[in-house]
DNA sequence: TGCTTGACATACCTACGGGTAGGTATTATA
DNA sequence: TATAATACCTACCCGTAGGTATGTCAAGCA
């Protein structure tokens, strides 16, 4: 076989990306070989290597592209008219959290993602350490600081008691978020995601929401 | 050098597991080869050859010392005279995590061993089947076990609405427990590990608890 | 005292995986 | 239509890590 036509270059390269996602989320990053994605794709090495100068090149263009998906998908759960996290209230942000949860898992390029990232990639690695850097700003801060400004809001209006540390209650919403989504995407959780996740928010929002007002 | 007296090799394989450990959970299981621990050790690899006959030998020998030091601790936190999980009420289960928690985190070597558990291995490997189901039964399903049977029980006895879902609550509490206590090792926690754990179990009590009795 | 065995050290084998050099046929381009 | 660039394939290099075979010397025992 020889060359291709352009678009038919750019729908490999789509197609590796989709398949070594699919691997690394399955086998890990590590134990995934060049030799194991072009298998797949029926394809060679070499011509993996012409797309991506290395094997880390190839992960930093998965997370590249499924970074942009994740934006997508934060704006459009958004409620309308609304562009950032901004004056948003807790019950608010809480759910869209749970259907944040809902949409992850109910995608698998997103569950392979999110698989691929927490479990499947060893972010001691030296060589990780930038792009540890940069998914730590978009993906993990992003809903953490989203909470966080959401009890603050809560607070200065009134709706939340000024006792409550939204530092506290943004750390369980995410340790409860992430928990449960992992447990859902590996297959141990024993009840309905949404609900629970649902539940579970509800229960903190009872806790700290000011009765008095 | 020769060879050493009987306790001596003693001390010796003892030193190996620690260092084992400790090296496995800071450069990941996989990333750790047996020149790195002897080099360490200031000995060779051959020598921890002679301790363990493989790699995953060694990682077995680790995990069955961690596990006996496990259970240990959990007969530890079990409120005096009780032996089992049976029979405790929902709070009790929830005061015994909070203190599992601190502990863990204040031990060098259990913090060492929960990072390794959850971070530093590749489960999915086909060679990691048989261990990753005798961890999941000891360390996984136990506490979450122990709080879905309170919450049971709590139910019988009028304390929890009988409307409440034990497993949701069951689920969430572990979700809640992996995340903080992750996120604590790793370094991200912003708060307090134990207030923030107490705080959040509270919320779920308040809201399941059966405030007509 | 002398032989065996234990507790290592040394040197090696082998497989594998990331990466590269060079070829080749096609396709875009002038 | 000649030429260059493209989209691959083939064959290879090389470092590394798990594992092994063998050497060595003191401890322990008869």
């Amino acid at each position: 076989m020889a060359r291709r036509t352009k678009e038919e270059a750019e729908k490999t390269r789509a197609r590796v990306l989709a398949n070594a996602l699919s691997l690394f989320a399955k086998k890990g990053y590590e134990h995934t070989t060049f030799n194991d994605i072009a298998a797949r794709l029926k394809m060679t090495k070499g011509a993996i290597y012409w797309h991506f100068e290395s094997k880390q090149s190839l992960l930093l263009a998965i997370i590249d592209e499924m970074l942009v998906k994740f934006r997508d998908l934060i704006s459009v759960l958004l409620p309308a008219g609304v562009t950032t996290f901004e004056g948003l209230s807790f019950p608010v942000v809480a759910d869209m959290m749970v259907r944040h949860a809902a949409y992850t898992v109910g995608d698998p390029k997103m569950s392979a993602f999110f698989t691929l990232v927490h479990e499947q990639i060893r972010w001691s690695s030296s060589s990780m350490a930038q792009m540890r850097e940069d998914l730590l700003k978009n993906s993990r801060f992003g809903p953490w600081e989203a909470f966080r400004v959401a009890v603050e809001n809560d607070v200065r209006n009134g709706l939340v008691r000024d006792d409550v540390d939204a530092i506290q209650v943004a750390s369980s919403c995410m340790a409860l978020w992430n928990g449960l989504v992992r447990s859902r995407i590996a297959g141990f959780l024993q009840c309905d995601l949404e609900e629970t996740l649902a539940n579970a928010y509800s229960s903190i929002w009872k806790s700290i929401e000011n009765k008095g007002a």
